[in-house]
This record gives structure tokens, sequence and C-alpha cells, in this order.
DNA sequence: ATTTTTTACGAAAAGCGTAACAATA
DNA sequence: TATTGTTACGCTTTTCGTAAAAAAT
């Protein structure tokens, strides 16, 4: 049987025209490539080639070899970069998050729990990603509610509560409590990526214009600011509180998250010890 | 990069269960295949096995390797098999033909023609003719009649007409001529392989029921046959008259035939000069 | 005990490069 | 004369088979 290098070598020539640009670019002397390609003349019995003193050309079989050639060597490719993708994708815990505070817990207990997996997480829409934990992209979903698909588990990972951030100064800064509609119309500055938190306040206060800063300059923007702005009590815990700032708490129903982490229940064994755990440590 | 040959040896893997069997049926030597699928492996950077200290068995990748394999092993022998079939047919010119007089000249003239090529040549039905000709089948096709696809040359090769041998004895062996309805009911026997001839006998026969004998027995039987039978001009000129038979002329006009050569304009460059010739030369 | 896989080692085969040759433009 | 393809020859690399070892049924 010929072999697929011969196919390469075959399409090499055809797209150079000649033997000694093509073995240049084969990184192969030209006359192993002239003793190949004939190999391959008689390992597929047929002549491809018409051998002149100093000129060679493809043949009509020749050329109807390289129809095939083209085609069987795309799919070689294909395979190898198919079997690496699906090799890395066993090694792999792709983690979808509808907000950032579900990912501060998960992705060091998952790393703890599969040492020898890569973790990846991204933060997404609720609808995306559901869909695509459907679709087998993510192996794990946190989402602010459970979900019911028959052969999925969802269990409860923990609770996050919204807060305003109002400077000292703030006409509202004494208030024991406050509703989202309460700084409808202010100007407000928001953290990116903070997923479907994004939604809600955006929904719940339509006339207020949000601005958006870098991660990395947000705390800095804060403090010299004097906009309202937002944090939730998992936040606190993780980060600093933000200096000369009001915390005051928000009765909307709707500030209220419990998040669920939702996967199949065929995967992921030790994921349910994990999440068992979980219900008790929410550091 | 890997190879067909890896391929292969990787589908035998699948299909016998152990590198032993496989290697059995591949002609190889056991340790041969483990090397090779490990090379594989190597190949592709990727997991095939799960290779346990005495048991090797395709993981998850090898599994979805085998399907890769399995696809482009295929169309690596359809590749082969394609190329000879097309070589094949480069080096044949494929005849066909409506009855066996025309082929007794364009078969010695086209070997004669064209020395390096192998002369198929089959007799068919009319309609099969014509269709085989316009898919490439036939290079060439004999009609009683031209064709006027565009593209096509049509040119008249010769002619030939149909008569009874009636056994001396017969009623009507004195007649000078006869139609074809004269002996309709009469029990006849017929040369198999006659092409369209024993369409048109049966049309206008259509009480007639005709005993078809192998060919070579066949002259042994008509002449200890009182059956009548037929013969043509350019069969009596081919072959030995048959004995104690009286020749009768039929006058039907449907059974004076002539016969067309067809073929595609840009084929066949020699064969135009061929059939000038054969205007001339009939035998 | 037999079967199966892997490792080790020497031999066979295949493939490559350099050099030389032939032919062409 | 420079370029192209084929042939010849020696070398390297690859691949193979046998033998031996390790492990499992």
């Amino acid at each position: 049987m010929f072999e697929l290098n011969q196919l390469e070598q075959l399409l090499a020539f055809a797209e150079y025209g000649t033997l000694s640009a093509a073995a240049e670019h084969l990184h192969l002397s030209q006359p192993a490539l002239s003793r190949s390609m004939r190999r391959l003349e008689m390992d597929l019995s047929v002549p491809l080639f018409d051998h002149a003193k100093n000129k060679i050309a493809l043949n009509e079989n020749g050329e109807l070899a390289v129809k095939y050639a083209e085609q069987i060597v795309r799919e070689a490719k294909e395979m190898k970069e198919s079997l690496v993708a699906h090799e890395r994708a066993r090694h792999t815990i792709f983690l979808g998050s509808c907000a950032p505070a579900p990912l501060w817990t998960l992705l060091p207990n998952l790393s703890a729990l599969y040492p020898d997996m890569t973790i990846t997480s991204e933060i997404r829409g609720l609808d995306t990603l559901q869909e695509k934990l459907l679709d087998k992209t993510y192996q794990l979903i946190a989402l602010p509610y459970p979900i019911e698909e028959p052969g999925f588990a969802s269990q409860e990972i923990g609770e996050e509560h919204l807060y305003f951030t109002l400077p000292s100064a703030h006409p509202l800064a004494e208030k024991k409590s406050l509703h989202l509609a309460d700084l409808n119309g202010e100007t407000m500055l928001l953290r990116p990526n903070l997923g479907f938190w994004t939604d809600i306040v955006k929904k719940a206060m339509p006339d207020t214009s949000f601005l958006t800063q870098d991660e990395n300059a947000f705390d800095e923007l804060v403090r010299f600011s004097v906009l309202p702005t937002f944090a939730t009590d998992l936040a606190l815990q993780r980060y600093n509180p933000p200096e000369g700032r009001v915390i005051v708490p928000i009765e909307d129903e709707a500030v209220n998250i419990h998040y669920y982490c939702c996967y199949r229940k065929n995967t992921l064994s030790k994921l349910t010890k994990l999440l068992q755990a979980k219900g008790k440590s929410k550091n």
C-alpha cells in the first residue's frame, strides 16, 4: 500500500510543478522525491506522470490521483486535529458561571479535587450556559436557579446579596436600607464581567447610566469618585471594603441570589462530594 | 505524520481485539505491531490505548481514531481502485454493437489501428448502446441508423440483408423471394446473440416460436433439422453456407440494414480514416 | 500452563543524500 | 551554461523478527 507521505509529496509536486521545487519545499533531496514518486506509481500500479528525459508532468491518472490525495490528506490532518482536541477535552473541566462569585469557591475546589485536569472557566449569560451544558461544551455551570433537565443534577452552593456602596456624603448614605429604584436615574460605576448581576440592575434601574471601568483601575476610581456603586456580601468577604463608603443593603427580593451548580449526573463523580462539602464551607 | 499502514494496523486491532490476533492477520510479528501502535500514538501525540501489563484496549481517543481510520483507509482503497480502473479505461476501446456483423470488420480494423489498446466489445440493445455511448462507457457503437447528437459523428460502414435458409424439402423452398410473414407460425431455429435481428424477426413473426441453440452446436443442429432458419449476406460471406439448404431472399424492407458507426468527434482521431476505408472494404 | 504485552538486540530493509550522468532550453 | 530528472552508490534510519521477561487468566 502507498503512504500518506507519498500523497503529500504528490500534492507538493502538483503545487510547485517541478520535482526540484517540490523537493525543496518538502526539505528533501530531489532524487529522493523522484524515487518516491516512482514508488507511488508502483504502489498504485498505475503511471501518474509523463516521464520525459528532462521534464516530468502529471498525466491524466496523476491529475485524478491529486484530487483523491487532496481529500485523503485533508482528512488525515482533520483526524489528528480532532484527536488532539478530544484529548485536550478529556483533561479539561470547562466551567461556566452566571457571575464571578461561584467561581471563587468552585475553581479552587475543582483544582484540588481533579489535580490532573485543566480547569477553564468563563462567565456567560444564562441561556448560553444552559445551552452549552447540554451540548457538552461545559461540564459544569453555576446558575441562580436549579435546572430540571432529566439526567442533570442541580445543587445549591451558596447565596449572594447585593448592596449599594455610597460615598458618605451621599443624600441616602444614612438610610438603613434602600431599593434599587431609589437610585434609579443616578449615574453609577460598575465592575466589568459581573455576569447576570448587570442584567438585574439594568432592568430595575432603567434610567441609570452605568459606567464600566477596567477591573484593575476600578478600586482606584471608586476611591476618588462620588458615584454610587455596588458590592455584594461575598465580594466584601473576598476584597477589602471600599474606603470612605457606606454599605447599604438593598431590599429588592431580586438581589438575594441562591446559586446552583448544575452538571450531568453521570460525569464528574467526585463532584457530588465537593458540592455536599460546599453547603457548609462558603469562604 | 502517521501513515496509512498504521491506520490499517489500528483497524486490524479494532477488529481482532488483541495485538497477537491482529498481528497474525497482518502477517506481522506481534512485537512489531505493538511498537507500530506506540508509534501511532506518538505520531498523533495522543494516547489511543489503555496499556495494562497484559492487556491493551482502545481508549476513548482510540475509538474515535478508528472511526477516522475507517474512512481514510476506505478512501485510500477507493483511490487505488479508481485509478486502476481509469488506467485500464485509457488503454481500452469499448465497442458496442447492435448485431454481430459490424464487429467482424470493426474489431480487426481497430486492433490494427490501435495496437496498444485492448479492444472489448459486446452486443446490446439499441437504447443501451446509445445511453452508454453518451455516458462514455462505449467509445464506439454500431447502430442500424445514424444518431444526431451534437458532438458525435455517425458514418455508414456497410449494409446487411436477411435471408431464409430452408431445407430443400420445404414447401416454400422454390420461391424466388419471401416475406417474413410467409413463415409466421412455423417454428424456427435461431443463433444466439444476434442482437437487434432477434427483435426484428420476433416482431414481424409474432406466431413463430424460435429455438435458440448454442453457437458451437448450431451448424450441426441445422444440418439434421428440417426447421427453417436465417442467414444474412454478410454471414454467408464469413461462414460456409449451410449444407442442403436453399437461401431465399426476404423482401421486407425492415431486413435491409445499413450500419452506422457512432462516436464522439473529439476522440479516436485515427478512427475517421478507418471509417473512410470501411466504406470500400467490406470483407 | 498458556496467553498477552513489552523490552532488548541483532539483522534486514527502506529511505536518504551526494555525486555522476543525460538531456533540454 | 544552467536547470531538470534519472541512475548509482554508500550510509543512516527505520522497521522487523527472535528471544526473553513480566504479568495475567
